[in-house]
RNA sequence: GGGGGAAUUCCCGAGCGGCCAAAGGGGGCAGACUGUAAAUCUGUUGUCACUGACUUCGGUGGUCCGAAUCCACCUUCCCCCA
């Protein structure tokens, strides 16, 4: 099966300015593709994993990846698909994202000759003349087309600034930039982004008269419509430190019914026809499937090592037995009072509640167990003998945190 | 530049000078039911030394026995006119 073929069967593709050039250049690995990629945080998350993976199975099939840093335009901030306008970053904290996104992307993408290139558009944005850049590209763009695109018109009830007016045309440029000096001659992104692709497009028409397409990767939205790879707490990262492998793991162990299939089809690497025999499963069979794309993500991410912890800590906990290896808080002894340690102590410093109020409430409604015991007395303590050779508690159904005295 | 309006807890949004830790909804958390899913139902959702106390309603000062609510100034945002 050819790559385009394969990236329509797995439904990654949203839109193309040309499907028929497009697919001949991409199947015979004649594309030279840029993705960009804002520093707006210091680890890359779900959303930029797909794109890497998207990235990753060109490279595979011949082609080449042009990694586009944001260095430059997150001094402006995508205003697509935002309802107000993001905060402002220094230039410090943009610098620091930067070199997080790098390190990142060399444990997914082949840099070398030949192979990726990464480039950071700071090098040529930063120093742009104003008034050169209004006559040279400035004149090439309609204010009123511009402002019927849909990324922009989501922001005309709330206010649009114009730094974030601007954004469009930054985007337009990096293209032209890397047509005309990495021949790049094609662009992918999410596609919240089709219009400042279709800006990169014409503005190179327009200059040099010469074609260069574009390709959306569809977004990542659960059956709800929503989009994937959220928590209440934030996005889901591909940093252990911000999300460890274990949570990770469980995140995508615990997606909807009717996203599992779709997330194996556009995420993992897994051959088509494997995944064509899960499509008929159905009910708790799904819970295979589902296990399936937590292991296989994982390792993607974070490595096989990984990836096998994060799957047998998770069966211990949820098979029954809770004594497989799970995350581990050492407490230190000036917790204690009088050689023990009341329940509500050690939920908050074993952090599997934010507060003391939050800790009772949870021994109060009865989610609280220490070592399979339901614990429903706030007042419980426990002693030193057992902290010093560990305990495991248990807050709701999927909050597991073993303690054990230094 | 002129005129008008707004700022409330994680979000949206109600809130007569005392009965306001502040309605309602969303989201979150916990329980029941389950398949570590969804849907549904129940409880809960500022903090703490928890039948009590303390800190919150953009900021600063003021009026008052008492202020989220009234006054002054400041900050930010929105709308209309230019």
């Amino acid at each position: 099966m050819k790559i385009y073929d394969e990236l329509v069967a797995r439904g990654l593709i949203a839109q193309v300015t040309n499907k028929e050039e497009i697919e001949t250049m991409i199947n015979e690995g004649k594309a030279i593709f840029y993705i960009g990629f804002d520093p707006t945080a210091d680890s890359l998350h779900v959303g930029h994993f797909m794109a890497l993976c998207l990235m990753k199975r060109l490279q595979m099939a011949g082609n080449r990846p042009v990694v586009l840093i944001g260095g430059g335009t997150g001094h402006i901030g995508d205003p697509s698909g935002r309802s107000d306008m993001r905060t402002m970053m220094t230039t410090e904290t943009i610098n620091h994202n930067c070199e997080c996104f790098r390190k990142q992307m060399e444990r997914f993408i082949e840099f070398g000759d030949g192979k990726a290139i990464m480039v950071n558009n700071a090098d040529w944005l930063l120093s742009l003349n104003y008034i050169d850049m209004l006559r040279e590209v400035g004149a090439c763009f309609s204010v009123n087309r511009m402002l019927t695109a849909e990324c922009y018109r989501q922001r005309m009830e709330k206010g649009l600034s114009f730094l974030e007016f601007n954004y469009m045309i930054m985007q337009a440029y990096d293209f032209y930039y890397l047509f005309q000096n990495y021949g790049c001659n094609m662009q992918f992104g999410g596609d919240d982004q089709w219009s400042n692709m279709l800006a990169g497009t014409e503005l190179i028409r327009r200059k040099l008269g010469e074609d260069a397409h574009a390709m959306t990767i569809t977004l990542l939205l659960n059956s709800e419509g929503k989009k994937m790879g959220k928590t209440a707490n934030g996005a889901v990262w591909l940093d252990p430190n911000k999300t460890t492998p274990f949570e990770f793991y469980q995140y995508w162990r615990n997606v909807g019914d009717n996203d599992v299939l779709k997330c194996i089809r556009m995420l993992t690497f897994l051959p088509l026809e494997e995944i064509d025999k899960m499509a008929n499963w159905e009910g708790s069979q799904l819970n295979d499937a589902k296990d399936i794309l937590a292991y296989e993500l994982t390792k993607l991410v974070h490595g096989e090592a990984e990836a096998e912890a994060a799957r047998a800590s998770s069966r211990a906990l949820f098979g029954g037995n809770a004594t497989g290896d799970i995350p581990t808080k050492e407490i230190s002894a000036s917790v204690l009072t009088e050689d023990k340690a009341d329940i509500l102590t050690l939920l908050v410093e074993a952090e599997l509640v934010p507060s003391r109020s939050e800790a009772r409430r949870a021994v109060e409604q009865g989610g609280v167990t220490v070592d399979g015991e339901k614990v429903t007395d706030i007042r419980a303590a426990f002693s030193l003998e057992a902290l010093k050779t560990g305990i495991v508690l248990r807050r709701g159904k999927k909050n597991y945190k073993k303690v054990i005295l230094q």
